[in-house]
RNA sequence: GGGCGAUUAGCUCAGUUGGUUCAGAGCACUUGGUUUACACCCAAGGGGUCGGGGGUUCGACUCCCUCAUCGCCCA
């Protein structure tokens, strides 16, 4: 068979996709099983794969496929949330690229845009996560916004209106006066501008020439001014505690009030308050119960309440007020000043902090029983740092803002009377219902019904992902108590409130229970400058580039190989190539074992035999410490273990000692042992390479069809035989003796050597001889009783061994080598003994310690009589 | 402004209840290598007073205090 020396992924990954899609093995049903259930972080409908999504879906990956291969029914549920502001962003800019502005549109015509949208870009993302190898169950893909999953979100709603947790209130929004809507905090731009600072004198009520002095940027916002605020420790302003002052232009008579915020560095230390239009000026107004007066319409003009420049653009407005103010003896002076102000991502427009009236959510009781479920460890946070932030949220917790001034979305199940009172239902008909009920019109129309234009946040939708995924509000499905509670979640530390914590509020609220046993959480993925990787700094490689270039088993084991739990894992491309190194270093051992011929009548020689007794051993604990590994969610540190014993165990050592020679056949009883350590350490590799370990492992024996390794059982772990792996340390480090000798002395690997060893402390086991001999490439091992002269000497532990070399000894440098290890071990003896000579260490640590210390001194002292003893041998 | 976390090799990080030669791993680096699986490789090697200071202890990378620097979240 001729196989190439290198491995080509592009060859095998879509091959095997396909053979799993078609033999179904992603596919779950309930039945006896144990289940083991993961919910994927839904990502953006529209969105396309990047760095987070690529780390992320590889550990969930990597713990699904584990979980089948342990015989769990594993099911891994995928799907998109509709991302209500991204997308109708780039359903609206679309539109106005193409010269129509969502205002000319009715709410249906909208939707059926953002509709073809969805269509048209939706799922890409989950096309693209197959190419990396996630064994989802595709039948099962959810959406946000499919009929279920809306269903679930009403539903919701209307129950928790009902048990009285939802709530109507005002709250301060950043508005978009172009747009004509609310925008998130995530959407406002903050840039630096060159701007003024005013200084305006406000009258003091009641005197005549008596004035305080603010500073503001924005004059026009005077005409909302409920207080002027000082700090209470600013001495300069005592004597007008209690006073009140005139509005400029208006003057109207507003209190002086005092309160910490106020920085009495900052402009004149003394601060106006308009708690419509400033998010701090709102707090500090919600502290001393001000009043709000809103004097802006919704498209930035001024609005009646302002009294002038009604109906004017507040910037225009800016320029017009200054000139009054300068004619009214209110403006003290102008600055130049630079500031940061907010602008719309979508449109630039200028952000107008204002309020709005929004539905929102009561969160502290449904808190309560999440907050204790995770600091009683029900659900688990790895890493366990994580339990101390989101403690410090819960316990502060405060409500929920779930409407959002948009269309994409589920539309709030709020059904305005004509009365301006309301009625909640899960649909027209019910609302109709309810609403005849209520006023006891039985005659009452939809017509006089009108539904609340906003939509729900979208993650009202997400926050109750892992029910809804099963429809678990679907009273007739039982699917939910199978799947329910799901296993683990995994997902970016970003998002612990926004989404983990509420979705553990949502399982109790609910279900009764947690959504999912474990949280895993992920860092965040950034550029070798700790950058964040985004589109707009062109820092992130496309994945599917990456994939195309180092394969997908070496991307995953790439994003693997540095990314310890909840910290930041700084990409950098050697990474996947590590990744495609350690693959192709598989390739090639698997290339070896299968081109050495096989002869069924050759004997088995002694060293194999010795190879493989270790190798099983060595296996046993591999597979022990990767458990181990996996039970702690050290996912990364699993990878490294079996990455290590493949490369440096298995690789350098088992398959170099079980070589046959050149043009040699193998032994039947070593190949068959060679396989099956092979298949093992495929299946532990299986999870973090799945395609790559498919391709081999159906080459590395005759399969049937529908056989596959994803679907093969997770090797067990005997007991760990650890006497056999620490003997075979003292061989490995017998044969790196013999080859610095070769190095030191010049003497080519070909040229077989003698060895002969002096047994030391606990006597010398010849267990691994064989493999000594054949690694050494000795011509002969003997074992003596005494010092051997004219031999260049080396130690393991406490045995010797000798190298006869007569003539090539240099005499002077093998003293001064032996002389160096002696004081070395001299230095060490001391110390050792100085914590023996201490009678507190001895009479209070434990005997085990003490123990060990003493044996310590045995071994040093040991060494130190053979080295005394070599050095006057040579000195002779 | 409030809180949380971090600081260990050139880089990224482990260090699992304070105790073996415990100061580690991977990468990077240096040296040597045309050994017939692999240069996407093999074999050797250098490198850190564990951020500074103090304390508890027979013993501290590990526990406590303090300072410095950095990061994150909330406001």
């Amino acid at each position: 068979m001729e196989i190439a020396s290198k491995y080509n992924p592009a060859q095998t990954e879509d091959k095997w996709y396909a053979y799993w899609m078609e033999k179904g093995f992603f596919k779950s049903v309930p039945d006896d099983r144990e289940p083991y259930t993961i919910v994927i972080p839904p990502p953006n409908v529209t969105g396309v794969l990047h760095m987070g999504h690529m780390l992320n879906n590889t550990i969930q990956d990597i713990l699904i496929r584990r979980a089948r291969m342990l015989g769990k029914n594993a099911c891994w549920v995928p799907g998109t949330d509709h991302a209500s502001i991204a997308t109708e962003a780039k359903v609206v800019n679309k539109l106005r690229d193409e010269g129509v502005d969502k205002h000319s549109l009715t709410r249906d015509e909208f939707l059926g845009h953002a509709w073809n949208w969805t269509d048209k870009h939706g799922g890409i993302i989950l096309e693209q996560l197959k190419k990396l190898g996630a064994s989802c169950d595709w039948d099962r893909t959810c959406f946000t916004m499919d009929e279920e999953r809306s269903d679930s979100v009403i539903k919701v709603f209307v129950d928790l209106f009902n048990k009285g947790y939802i709530y109507r209130g005002v709250r301060m929004v950043n508005w978009d006066p172009k747009a004509k809507t609310a925008v998130s905090d995530e959407e406002v731009v903050y840039k630096e501008v060159q701007s003024k600072l005013y200084y305006l004198k406000y009258k003091i009520e009641g005197s005549e020439d008596e004035f305080v002095t603010i500073a503001t940027t924005r004059p026009e916002t005077i005409l909302g001014d409920t207080a002027v605020c000082i700090n209470p420790a600013d001495e300069r302003f005592t004597h007008l505690r209690g006073k009140r002052v005139l509005v400029p232009l208006l003057n109207r008579s507003v209190p002086i009030i005092e309160d910490d915020y106020v920085d009495m560095e900052f402009g004149t230390g003394c601060l106006k308050i308009t708690p419509a239009h400033d998010i701090n000026d709102y707090e500090i107004g919600m502290r001393h119960n001000l009043e709000s007066i809103d004097i802006l319409n919704d498209d930035g003009t001024l609005s009646e309440a302002a009294q002038l420049y009604v109906g004017v653009d507040r910037f225009e407005v800016r320029d017009q007020i200054i000139p009054a103010l300068e004619k009214e003896g209110n403006l003290l002076k102008i600055e130049d000043y630079t500031n940061k102000v907010g602008y719309s991502e979508r449109t630039d427009e200028v952000i107008e902090p204002k309020l709005s009236a929004q539905w929102f959510l009561k969160m502290s009781e449904l808190a309560k029983p999440a907050l204790d479920a995770v600091m009683n460890d029900e659900v688990e946070f790895h890493p366990k740092k994580f339990k101390n932030v989101y403690r410090h949220w819960m316990e502060n917790v405060k409500d929920w803002c779930i409407s959002r001034q948009l269309w994409w979305g589920h539309r709030i199940p709020v059904y305005y009377l004509q009365d301006g009172t309301y009625v909640v239902a899960e649909n027209d008909e019910k609302a109709l219902e309810v609403a005849r009920e209520k006023t006891g019109n039985a005659e009452l129309t939809m017509d006089a019904l009108r539904q609340d234009e906003d939509v729900l946040d979208t993650w009202a939708s997400s926050w109750l992902w892992p029910i809804s995924v099963f429809d678990g509000y679907n009273p007739d499905n039982n699917e939910i108590d199978y799947y329910y509670p799901t296993n683990d979640l995994v997902t970016g530390h970003d998002i612990i409130f926004f989404w983990v914590a509420r979705m553990i509020i949502a399982g109790y609220e609910f279900r009764g229970t947690f959504p999912f046993k474990n949280v895993y959480f992920t860092g965040m993925v950034r550029d070798n400058q700790r950058r964040k990787m985004s589109k707009s700094l062109g820092n992130s490689p496309d994945p599917l580039d990456l994939i195309a270039k180092y394969g997908a088993d070496g991307v995953r084991v790439g994003m693997l190989l540095c990314s310890p739990a909840g910290g930041d894992l700084l990409f950098n491309e050697n990474l996947p190539e590590q990744g495609r190194n350690f693959a192709n270093k598989i390739w090639n051992a698997f290339r070896l074992v299968k081109g050495w011929t096989i002869d069924e009548t050759v004997a088995q020689p002694e060293s194999a035999r010795q190879a493989i007794t270790w190798f099983n051993a060595k296996l046993d604990q591999t597979i022990t410490l990767m458990n181990d590994h996996f039970d702690k969610y050290r996912i990364s540190d699993a990878l490294m273990t079996v990455y290590t014993v493949f490369w440096q165990e298995f690789s350098s050592w088992y398959l170099e000692a079980i070589k046959p020679g050149y043009q040699q056949p193998l032994d039947g009883a070593t190949y068959k042992a060679t396989v099956e350590f092979f298949d093992k350490l495929l299946r532990l590799l299986h999870p973090f390479m799945p395609f790559q370990t498919e391709e081999i492992w159906q080459l590395l024996e005759t399969r049937k069809d529908g056989e596959s390794i994803m679907v093969s059982d997770m090797p067990v772990a005997n007991a760990v035989n650890e006497d056999i792996l620490d003997r075979f340390e003292i061989l490995k480090d017998a044969v790196g003796g013999v080859r610095n000798i070769r190095k030191e002395k010049n003497l080519p690997m070909k040229d077989a050597l003698a060895l002969s060893v002096l047994g030391g402390e606990g006597g010398y086991a010849n267990d691994f001889d064989a493999v000594l001999v054949k690694l050494g490439n000795l011509s002969d091992l003997t074992f003596v009783n005494e010092k051997v002269d004219g031999a260049v000497a080396f130690m393991v532990r406490t045995h010797e061994y000798f190298v006869p070399m007569e003539g090539l000894i240099d005499v002077e440098e093998e003293i001064k080598k032996l002389e160096k290890e002696l004081a070395h071990q001299q230095g060490f003896l001391t110390s050792v003994m100085k914590k023996l000579g201490n009678e507190r260490f001895v009479s209070s640590a434990p005997e085990a310690v003490v123990a060990k210390e003493r044996q310590k001194q045995a071994d040093a002292e040991a060494k130190i009589k053979t080295l005394t003893e070599s050095i006057e041998g040579l000195k002779k």
